[in-house]
DNA sequence: GTTGAGCGTT
């Protein structure tokens, strides 16, 4: 029943995709296609799901054999009220690959690559140009700090279990506002390593002790690691037992220098 | 268990 997507797109060649919005984060496609197929014949019916947690985005992709069909569908089913919410259909405007489509048909079977890739931005994993490009004309959207949030969430998770109370990581100074380095950073790296030495040197005043000790009484490392909790008693330092960690045979070497 | 503008995958 189930088996919209699983195989991939089947042939988007002479279709009609029809998007629809504001369906609820438990519609599935099985509950879609009885609706859309009473309109029509439904090709494949596709719904974008989270990465990371797996959960419907709250919008579909509905395939129409015929132009007419989806037309129909988008008259008669925009406005319809689904699992208690009102969801929205009408033609897609995008392909799967980013072409142009008109009506929901795709005019251009295939962005050829007369440039290989030059017009196009290689760089950019999903759709963060088009989501920035619609976010710089709209206005400020929650949604997309909650995603933003929820991917940095797994990942400071990991981050901060991996080295807690150790030095002070880069990332942070580099601006957590929108860190989403994967190999760009990487291959960056390089560059900026031999093209700014001088934030790779390391200050002079590594060599005098004293420079630990803050006068100010002013610990922005610690405090601006989330404002989530900036107790550091989170780590309960005393509630926690010896066994919790494993330490092998070196507990002074490899247990947390603070 | 939450959320709500939008354009998509084996």
């Amino acid at each position: 029943m189930s088996h919209f997507g699983r195989s991939g797109p089947p042939d988007i060649s002479d279709t009609y995709s029809l998007l629809v919005l504001n369906i609820t984060f438990r519609t599935t496609a099985d509950d879609l296609f009885p609706l859309f197929d009473k309109y029509g014949k439904v090709v494949d019916i596709f719904i974008p799901r989270d990465r990371r947690t797996g959960d419907s985005r709250g919008f579909a992709f509905v395939r129409y054999k015929y132009a007419d069909e989806a037309q129909k569908a988008v008259d008669r089913l925009d406005g319809r009220v689904v699992d208690g919410r009102e969801i929205t259909v009408q033609f897609a405007k995008y392909g799967p690959n980013a072409e142009r489509i008109h009506k929901g048909r795709i005019i251009e079977p295939v962005p050829r690559s007369r440039h290989k890739s030059r017009s196009r931005s290689p760089r950019r994993r999903y759709r963060d140009d088009n989501r920035d490009r619609d976010h710089r004309r709209k206005s400020h959207s929650r949604s997309l700090d909650r995603y933003d949030r929820d991917r940095y969430r797994g990942r400071d998770k990991d981050n901060r279990r991996r080295s807690r109370s150790r030095s002070a990581s880069p990332d942070y100074s580099r601006g957590r506002g929108r860190g989403r380095y994967d190999d760009e950073r990487r291959s960056s790296s390089r560059s900026v390593d031999s093209a700014s030495p001088v934030r790779r040197s390391p200050s002079p005043r590594s060599s005098s002790p004293r420079k630990n000790s803050p006068s100010k009484g002013e610990s922005p490392d610690r405090r601006s690691r989330d404002g989530r909790s900036p107790t550091p008693r989170s780590a309960s330092p005393r509630g926690r037992p010896a066994a919790s960690r494993s330490r092998s045979a070196s507990p002074r070497n490899s247990d947390v220098d603070e």
